[in-house]
DNA sequence: AAAGGCGATGTGAACGTTAACAATTGACCC
DNA sequence: GGGTCAATTGTTAACGTTCACATCGCCTTT
């Protein structure tokens, strides 16, 4: 007749055992102030004895939050994607935050909105949003958001918070290096060209050519792959005055030295080649590999930090929402955060060759 | 007085809306046979007028299930384990299921306890763990279970199912490949003697060494680093007869070749060496990798095909439960799948020099 | 010493869904 | 033409929390 033999001990279970109400029990499990010490240890005594857990649904359905927050990324294998999502994670979790992932196969807006999409219906609390492309990041300021949103290497013009590593930056790093080395010019091996990372870099990069009043060469692009990096090393082979080229990711820079050994150009000796990212690898490529390190586990936490700002605001504006005007946000300017860039220097890069 | 103005609908509006009761429209969205068409299409332009979404909070309170699968990984900023991590998202989503991952900062019994404890307090259905150490893998297998579990490169000995890459064949066929090019023997650099991976890829190197006959020098071991292969490299360039070295994974190879050539070793002329995993990067590394393509997207897939089915199988077992010896399940072994490697042959693998 | 207040606890009603069962209708069979 | 059965729909009761409010002592205040 005992047919809940194995049901999992409820709020109920707990309160029976320790003689209390169940509502004494969600006070304890919940650090409410006022319960006194002896009846908080024999709650804990039972909760401990019954091997009890919140049903977190329950939870979820009377306080509408689900503790969960939603990642949107695009390519997850990449190093730097990676490496956030990671801090991404690292964050939440300590923040009490579970954190639900979805990996964009393409980037386009239709994926991007069946991801929201997904998420919604998980009803997460909040969402980070990976969004490295200009299109995209308008696409999804343009989309109706239940949640607070923050962007991770967005668009920091559409108006939603973002955290940025600064690309401009990290491309001026490179080519005052290279400039300062003694290089008369810089060539450029850029991501795609509708990548946010990809126009920064570039755009640090001539600024700094412009500012020194060197020559600016036509850029070369890639889509990040070391084989689109080898393409554009053939091209580079063929140039007369070549003596240093900034590519726009380490992926891409291995392939730019391969095609340069292959048409018998040296690196360093004949071009200094620098990258972007500092992947693990690129201290051990041949040659060690001259590059920019961006701090991927910060972005991560930044991110989730300024998102779990954004809950609590929208928590404390919430409840007198009836005499605001109604989703019109106060006009607080969408936070920003940026993270600072560092150069790397290897072996890769070095004085050009006395002609 | 109409404090209501923006809660979002549920059940109840789009009954009233449609002109039925919550049940059908319950029913419509579950796709239930027994809705009258005009009925179902009433209710769903109701939902669509509405936008209604169903609170799945309160869904799974009732159904006892979060649709939810959790996936505990360990370093997910390499290559490996983030396709496989890649893989087993796409999969779920494919199956309607959200994903909740934990990454694992240190491979200890603690931090897994700790993680595994993370999903259940989320309730998710299934677990998917990606347990590369022997060690960790018994540690889990010791923990208490409330969800099926599917073990992804983990020991097939200790009782999980567990989804696979055939490493020892890996090993296997690297060895082959460079005894056939005329090597005299193969050294070795492992990863690290406590991961199940470095195991069998050892494993395999040693089989295929002895059934030739051929001499088994002692391997080397590094911690899947390009620095500590380097190191491995270093001592590698003072062995009198090398010509041929297996290396466990490619950033490792990376750095062998990198210490190689510091020591004026030429790769493939002087010495061949071949690595594995087949990332991105390897074919554009100088030279070329030889190295051993996996499928991780694959064996995610396949993780989330057996979790499901473990679902499914719960799901059945669990009526009659009663009469079954309890617990004990029947004694189906643990499910096992393997995905097959294959080597991909690039430059920096060769016949042995003439001396 | 009465009034007020506060700390500690309990009671009942949500939250929004699905499951179990009941009720209604119409078709079909003999 | 009455009865049976299936298809369709509705009604009520869970699921396990938290919230709002009530209650009961006891201490403080005047």
């Amino acid at each position: 007749m005992a047919r809940n033999v194995h049901r999992s001990p409820v709020m109920a279970d707990v309160a029976r055992l320790a003689g209390v109400s169940h509502q004494t029990v969600s006070r304890v499990l919940n650090d409410h102030p006022n319960v006194r010490q002896e009846t908080r240890e024999r709650v804990l005594a039972a909760i401990e004895g019954l091997g009890y857990r919140r049903n977190s649904s329950a939870r979820a359905l009377v306080t509408r939050q689900t503790n969960t927050l939603g990642v949107v990324a695009f390519d997850t294998t990449l190093y730097g994607p990676a490496s956030t999502l990671y801090g991404l994670e690292r964050a939440a979790r300590e923040a009490g935050y579970f954190v639900s992932i979805v990996s964009l196969r393409e980037l386009t807006r239709d994926d991007l909105a069946e991801a929201l999409d997904h998420l919604a219906r998980q009803q997460v609390d909040g969402l980070v949003v990976i969004v490295p492309q200009s299109a995209i990041a308008v696409a999804l300021a343009e989309m109706p958001q239940p949640v607070p949103v923050v962007t991770v290497e967005g668009d920091a013009g559409v108006g939603l918070p973002v955290v940025n590593v600064d690309q401009r930056k990290g491309g001026a790093l490179v080519t005052e290096h290279l400039l300062r080395l003694g290089h008369r010019t810089v060539w450029h091996v850029s991501g795609p060209p509708d990548w946010l990372e990809s126009q920064a870099r570039t755009q640090g990069w001539r600024e700094t050519l412009l500012a020194a009043g060197a020559p600016i060469p036509e850029p070369l692009s890639g889509d990040w792959s070391p084989r689109s990096g080898y393409r554009c090393g053939q091209l580079l082979a063929g140039v007369p005055d070549l003596t240093a080229v900034f590519v726009a990711n380490d992926q891409m820079a291995l392939g730019v030295v391969r095609a340069l050994d292959e048409a018998r150009i040296r690196v360093p000796d004949d071009v200094s080649v620098v990258g972007f990212d500092d992947v693990p690898e690129s201290e051990f490529f041949t040659p060690p590999m001259t590059t920019v390190a961006q701090d991927f586990s910060e972005v991560g936490r930044k991110a989730i930090e300024l998102l779990l700002d954004a809950l609590a605001d929208d928590r404390d504006h919430s409840a007198p929402t009836a005499e605001g005007a109604d989703g019109a946000y106060p006009a607080v300017p969408p936070a920003r955060i940026v993270v600072q860039p560092h150069l790397v220097v290897r072996r890769s890069s070095g004085p050009p060759r006395r002609s």
